[in-house]
DNA sequence: CTTGCCAGATTACAGGCGTAGTTTTTGATG
DNA sequence: CATCAAAAACTACGCCTGTAATCTGGCAAG
């Protein structure tokens, strides 16, 4: 139950990215993108297992593995979280942080208008 | 130079709403918040000195607790890792996350409104 | 000069995390 | 039924964190 750690969402990552996946391929993929041994990514799957996060199945002949909570959902809680800390929950002051530090690209300005104008669309 | 931890950052939140502080008025304002022993408080002070994030020193006759680091910054860095992380630094994507996952108030719809009109006047 | 207070350091201790090897269990295969 | 490979659990270990008590050294007051 208690949250996902840094390392063990780079487990996530790899099966939300593409599941199910089988251990071999968890490990070939996961192991060399952050250096780890063998063994560290088994103990990461174990966690992830221990923590209702993941579960794991034979099906076609095969062992694999699959999330058990949605990358959404883990976002979410994430997201909020930080929201809550740091910017009292609102959205506007988050963006304005990101824009006074130059992060904001024109990218993103132009995708932002694309999204507010949506919105207000739906919402009519 | 490792970051400031959750806890330790209830101290610095109070410092950075009112500087300087004493240690009693970070215990009697920080402790109650969050259910600390006094002992707790002080040990935190400690990590936070150590870390080079805060600094005491007497003035005006008592001894006085500043931070060091900005909130600016500390919410940069904080901010900056959880959309690298996972929306892969692009602010559009975060927002439209929230968007829906109805934490968007029309508040914040307004506001982005504006502060995107600002931007795009500041910058032409 | 002595005493006491307070800041800062030290010690404590359990749980989580990163990193990893070793052991056990179990389902499949011969 | 026996064996084997692979899954899962167990063991390890040092560091960080949350939580807290105690020790110590220096400055201030008497």
């Amino acid at each position: 139950m208690q949250s996902i750690s840094e390392a063990e969402s780079r487990i996530m990552e790899a099966l939300w990215r593409k599941t199910p996946l089988t251990a071999e391929q968890i490990i070939s993929t996961v192991g060399p993108e952050n250096g780890w041994a063998p063994a560290t990514v088994k103990t990461l799957v174990t966690r992830l297992l221990k923590k209702n996060a993941i579960a794991g199945a034979k099906e076609d002949g095969g062992y694999f593995y699959r999330p058990l909570i949605s990358r959404a959902d883990w976002v979410q809680s994430e997201s909020q979280g930080l929201l809550d800390r740091l910017f009292k929950g609102e959205v506007a002051p988050l963006v304005a942080h990101f824009a006074e530090h130059r992060q904001l690209s024109s990218k993103d300005l132009r995708q932002l208008k694309a999204l507010i104008s949506k919105i207000e669309e739906d919402g009519k």
